[in-house]
RNA sequence: GCCGCGGUGGCGGAAUGGUAUACGCGACGGACUCAAAAUCCGUUUCUCGCAAGGGAUUGAGGGUUCGAGUCCCUCCCGCGGCACCA
């Protein structure tokens, strides 16, 4: 006998489906567990074996809860708006949603093909219509509570994309998608004020079960620092325009070290250039100006070369000391952040010294004061800077959510009213993006032009659209209540499910989509959408599935695996359990055909436990059993998932080695294997007779009694050496164990006097110091 | 450069300060078989030894402790994140 897996997958796939046995209830009186993964982006590629470590993973942890009696939530659903769909259809002219609809389908096959205990009911899908409609009507709440906005920057423009991207999409200065690296592009763009939210993003963090280096990510992109904002007068010098009430504030978290200033920098964008430079330095200004214009992020920030930098002819004045000093333009002061300028101190700041040494401008040594004294003595303000930006929401592409505004010569951006939403995104015939950066629905005229919903006069519709952030940001509140058409949840069900007792997904999303969406879900909570004002309660990553030999899987390397291969050879159990056991869940690991085969004959193995059942099996069986299910209890709550299928694997190996076991003891065991290997658990339970399905059962608790041994085995070390082992009653008392262990022959050899000192440890060891 | 996480057999990895190398892979030997596959039994950190047993060993070197893979210090290497944030 042997898994069959051909025959029983599809079996109990079929069954399960039938009997909606993993749908939650959102009236069930019993206990919610809501947990989540992250949905995929429905790749032509199908389902990559990354995927199912860590859907397994929380599968294994939703059936569990199940049978400890929760009402769990475990939905799956669609991030489907994305480049890949949109690349394709400008190569073959097919509309994206077409292509997108039959990767979902493949997805989903592919998913049930594994017995995941989703709750397909709820299946949602970011690019249909009745979904994104609500999309727009948060992005509405936004722009009407004033935290969407438009504004001419310079964004990050990817050229081979044609597109803006979101500071955290620009990875070492490169499109995170495509790797080109990112050019600056001075654009029109929605924003959206994620800033304003930067202090209690991070504050809450304390209150969450995180992984702490998830927390500690987040930290350090949002960036808080605590300083003081210091006004330096303009001094009018020949020549220059800069005008005596003119004064330039710089940022700084060193007040204390205000008389150490020797000159002050401006960022070469810093808006006051223009009006402070000198006749003098005028064309030196301007050509440095325009060299850093030209420079990518990655050559400006590459901050091992030589610092550059241009005098400006203007000076101000050290409030500290009323000194005069020469104020400077270069490019290692940004002008994103802070207030664009700083006062240097060579003397305590290393990029200051650096500077003064390249241009020989002077370092003193002055006297530290304190930080109050200092911001006192100039008059200036405590401030505290995040690095945090505000997210670049514009994308000038066709697939995604159309943004609902519409521009009205006389009222300006007015909303698309609630009951004429969605915006849906109309036909095209080329979904190419054109070359000066517009989305290619600013070509159908049908669509841009409309009225203006306010005054009824001629308006233009907004062409850009979201990013694919947009959708992902709150799709679990949609899960809570997915086909409801009035609201984008009910109150009632968003309070029965929220928050997300755990979620997990991958680090790479730490700073994207984990900071986005609880940034989104705390703006719908202060509008009062929503009951809490933190969506995930508890959040986990995934390590990454490498190839065998070692690299990241990829089709140019031609070392992809390809689940359905593994599912087809070994059956949908082989691949769960063997993406639990290969190694720490958190840490990435190279895949093996030949591990997935040890686990296959492990199955095979537990499957030919059914031979071995008899009226009585040998108390090393009962025990391991209970051992088995203590630990596997243990380990599924601390994502232990390598060594639980360890455990699993050594009672099998046990019940083989002693040859019997009982009908009891081999039910009470496929109820802890179910959540690893459910098709193989519920095969063996109708075997023996069982009704219904293992996850009706309930979780099986331990007997203490049969935790304990009743003789052990114990070290005997002298001078912390092993010589020996001995056999004694588990609650035999320390002079009898240290007699016992002397009488050891090896031991006795080592220990000829009285022993210096003896060390009992009970259970454990017997150490003696001679 | 800064922050975080790691470094254990031939390989993936296990180990509340208490018998390092569980579990799996691979390899080797054996049983079954005409044979092979599958399965089963045994061996498998290195090393000396016929054996009993001894010695070494968790990246390197120190330290604390009766006892250190685990704690502390100084390094080396790998991975991940951030990177001129004033």
């Amino acid at each position: 006998m042997s898994y069959d897996h051909q025959s029983i997958d599809g079996k109990w796939q079929k069954r399960w489906m039938e009997a909606h046995v993993f749908e939650a209830k959102n009236d069930s009186p019993k206990e919610k567990f809501y947990l989540l993964v992250e949905f995929p982006y429905p790749s032509g590629a199908g389902l990559h074996v990354g995927h199912p470590r860590s859907y397994t993973a929380i599968d294994i942890i939703a059936r569990k809860r199940r049978m400890e009696g929760k009402n769990v939530l475990f939905p799956m659903g669609w991030d489907a708006f994305g480049l890949p769909a949109e690349n394709y259809a400008i190569k073959t002219g097919n509309h994206p949603g077409t292509f997108t609809q039959t990767n979902i389908d493949t997805f989903r096959r592919q998913l049930q093909s594994m017995g995941f205990s989703f709750d397909w009911s709820r299946e949602v899908n970011t690019t249909d219509p009745a979904y994104y409609k609500w999309t727009q009507w948060m992005f509405l709440e936004f722009f009407k509570a004033g935290l969407a906005y438009k504004t001419e920057m310079a964004i990050n423009w990817c050229p081979k994309d044609l597109c803006g991207l979101a500071n955290e999409e620009v990875i070492a200065g490169k499109c995170e998608r495509c790797g080109t690296p990112v050019e600056k592009k001075l654009k029109s763009q929605w924003m959206i004020a994620i800033t304003k939210y930067a202090d209690r993003l991070l504050s809450d963090l304390e209150g969450l079960n995180y992984l702490p280096k998830i927390k500690k990510q987040q930290e350090e992109w949002i960036g808080r620092s605590e300083g003081a904002e210091i006004d330096f007068p303009l001094l009018t010098k020949e020549g220059a325009k800069g005008r005596l009430e003119d004064s330039i504030t710089v940022f700084t978290t060193r007040p204390d070290t205000i008389f150490g200033v020797t000159y002050v920098v401006l960022a070469p964008e810093h808006p006051l250039v223009a009006s402070i430079v000198s006749d003098e330095q005028r064309a030196a200004v301007d050509e440095y100006v325009a060299s850093i214009k030209s420079k990518t992020d990655i050559e400006r920030g590459d901050d091992t070369k030589e610092k550059t930098g241009v005098f400006t002819g203007a000076f101000v004045t050290n409030p500290a000391n009323n000194e005069a000093v020469p104020v400077w333009i270069a490019d290692y002061v940004l002008g994103h952040y802070g207030t664009g300028a700083v006062m240097a101190v060579p003397q305590h700041d290393e990029r200051d010294r650096a500077f003064s040494e390249a241009m020989n401008l002077p370092i003193v040594d002055r006297p530290l004061v304190s930080f109050e004294e200092a911001v006192a003595k100039t008059g200036g303000r405590q401030k505290t800077t995040y690095k945090l930006r505000d997210w670049v929401f514009s994308r000038q592409r066709y697939w995604g959510e159309p943004i609902p505004l519409v521009h009205c010569e006389k009222d300006g951006w007015v909303a698309v009213p609630t009951e004429e939403l969605p915006v849906v995104l109309p036909n095209v015939e080329n979904y190419q993006p054109t070359e000066n950066g517009e989305s290619p629905l600013a070509n159908i005229e049908s669509f841009v032009n409309t009225k203006c919903p306010q005054c009824g006069g001629a308006a233009k519709r907004e062409t850009d659209t979201m990013p694919n952030w947009a959708g992902s940001s709150w799709y679990f509140l949609r899960y809570t209540d997915p086909h409801n058409d009035k609201e984008f949840a009910s109150k009632e069900a968003l309070k029965q499910w929220m928050p997300i007792d755990i979620y997990n997904g991958g680090m790479e999303h730490t700073t994207l989509h984990l900071l986005y969406s609880r940034f989104w879900n705390k703006f719908l909570f202060d509008r009062g959408y929503v009951p809490t004002s933190e969506p995930y309660a508890r959040r986990h990553s995934h390590g990454m599935i490498n190839a065998e030999d070692g690299r990241k899987m990829s089709k140019s390397w031609g070392n992809v695996v390809n689940p359905d291969e593994v599912v087809g050879q070994h059956g949908a159990d082989t691949l769960r359990v063997y993406e639990m056991f290969m190694g720490p869940f958190e840490e990435m690991v190279p895949w093996s055909t030949n591990g997935v085969i040890g686990v296959r004959r492990f199955l095979d193995k537990a499957i030919r436990m059914s031979e071995k059942i008899a009226d009585v099996e040998d108390v090393e069986v009962t025990k391991m059993l209970h051992k088995t299910i203590a630990k596997i209890s243990g380990d599924i709550e601390g994502f232990g998932f390598n060594t639980a299928v360890a455990q699993l694997m050594m009672f099998v190996n046990v019940v083989q080695e002693k040859g019997a076991i009982t009908k009891e003891s081999l039910r009470l065991f496929l109820r802890t294997l179910v959540p690893f290997a459910p098709h193989v658990a519920n095969e063996m339970w109708e075997q023996l007779g069982g009704t219904g399905f293992v996850e009706e059962q309930e979780w099986p608790v331990a007997d203490a009694s049969m935790l304990k041994d009743d003789t052990v085995e114990m070290a005997v070390q002298v001078n912390g050496k092993l010589r020996g082992t001995i056999v004694v009653a588990a609650d035999e008392v320390e002079e009898i164990i240290v007699k016992t262990a002397r009488a050891d022959e090896n031991v006795a050899k080592y220990v000829v006097d009285e022993p210096k000192k003896v060390i009992v440890v009970k259970g454990k060891l017997v150490n003696f110091v001679v």
